[in-house]
DNA sequence: CATTTTATTGAACATGTTGTTGATTATCGA
DNA sequence: TCGATAATCAACAACATGTTCAATAAAATG
């Protein structure tokens, strides 16, 4: 399954090319983004470009890709109960903080795709990896007979709670990154649980409480 | 401030431009589209386009300004107070549901830019939008003595629940807008104002209580 | 270290897009 | 009907594209 790009030239010609996407991407946009620019900015051949990838878009999904392989590797490691069980002890769930991690760790990258040049497939992807979890825990918490009887259409709420987290995710990335993954993580598990209003701290809610 | 482009032919001209826009954008993404594909969807010479537009990206950007510039007008008739009224009788709100139509309305467009070929800068300022009317409500609700000691950082839990409603709306799309906007206004209310784990209806929560 | 393998380079090519121009035609508003 | 103006058409140089091939550089291998 896993390829051997070992070349060091290799590597090194891609590193660069992904630097100079990144950084022309946040100044123009990827619209305006061309082979040409991008070669002459990384300091690397036309034609080399043409020996990895097939054109921008590819060279952009390359990298999707990869980190999206990442993240889902991740993902599988979420167990639904711990989290549960962690969000009523107040305490970021260890296996969440791992995944901010990751984006933390390409923060370049992933900050540029969730920001206003970025890529609304990729968010998509995200918010997918998402709510394949968030299908686990509802139909974990719901007893299916009571499935059709939500106050609010079930692909809704899922829609709703991944794009809210997309959206803490973007807020963190916006604004430099300034918290700890921990600190993100413990304010996901807060807004999750207990909604927006009961998280300010100023109404009581009942919470996540197992039926 | 408003501009008279009367002549029935610019009108006619740039109905079919947008019509070939929203359907290159559809089939291959921003990117992949040239003025030349442009106009001859279109069925409109290529030098007519460089008359009412710079190039592809000032074409995306004028009609979203057209669009934005509805919005934020509906946008300003949102009174805090009516939606949180509305709110605690289970009701949609008047304004929400306008906003919704109008979103409904131009449903080829918006359902594509807030899509994955859609544009995220256009995402963001409609969230944008929606943030500064859910500052002013938050402001309202809480005491500014106590707006330090959330148990959440309060740009996060905006952040959160904007990001969550463009979320709703997304999916509304994305499933075809099968629901009506005063449906969909519902669903929003419910969610934003109750949190997303008590909308299941299957735990008690205190929802929107005023202090 | 020497040798083989392979990635990168540089140049050239036809092709297509771009943005602009000037002359012409068609359509609009009055 | 008629003057104004939008749309058309053809042509232009400048640039990006995707591909090629021989030459060169730097890797992996024994």
């Amino acid at each position: 399954m896993k390829e051997k790009p070992v070349d060091r030239r290799t590597l090194r010609t891609k590193k660069l090319l992904r630097q100079a996407l990144v950084e022309l991407m946040e100044e123009h946009g990827l619209e305006r983004i061309t082979v040409s620019q991008l070669t002459e900015r990384a300091d690397v051949n036309r034609g080399t470009f043409y020996l990895h990838y097939k054109d921008v878009i590819d060279l952009l999904q390359q990298i999707q890709e990869e980190v999206l392989g990442k993240l889902s590797e991740l993902g599988d490691e979420i167990d639904v109960r711990d989290l549960m069980r962690a969000a009523e002890r107040d305490e970021p769930y260890q296996a969440i903080v791992r995944i901010l991690e990751l984006w933390q760790r390409n923060a370049d990258f992933c900050g540029l795709m969730l920001g206003p040049r970025g890529d609304p497939s990729f968010v998509l992807r995200v918010k997918g990896l998402m709510q394949a979890k968030l299908f686990d825990k509802l139909s974990d918490m719901i007893p299916p007979e009571q499935q059709d009887k939500l106050q609010v259409p079930r692909e809704y709420l899922i829609a709703f709670v991944s794009s809210a987290n997309v959206g803490v995710l973007q807020h963190w990335f916006a604004s430099g990154c300034r918290q700890t993954p921990r600190e993100v993580a413990l304010i996901m598990t807060r807004l999750i649980n207990y909604g927006p209003l009961a998280s300010t701290g100023l109404v009581k809610s009942g919470g996540s409480s197992k039926p």
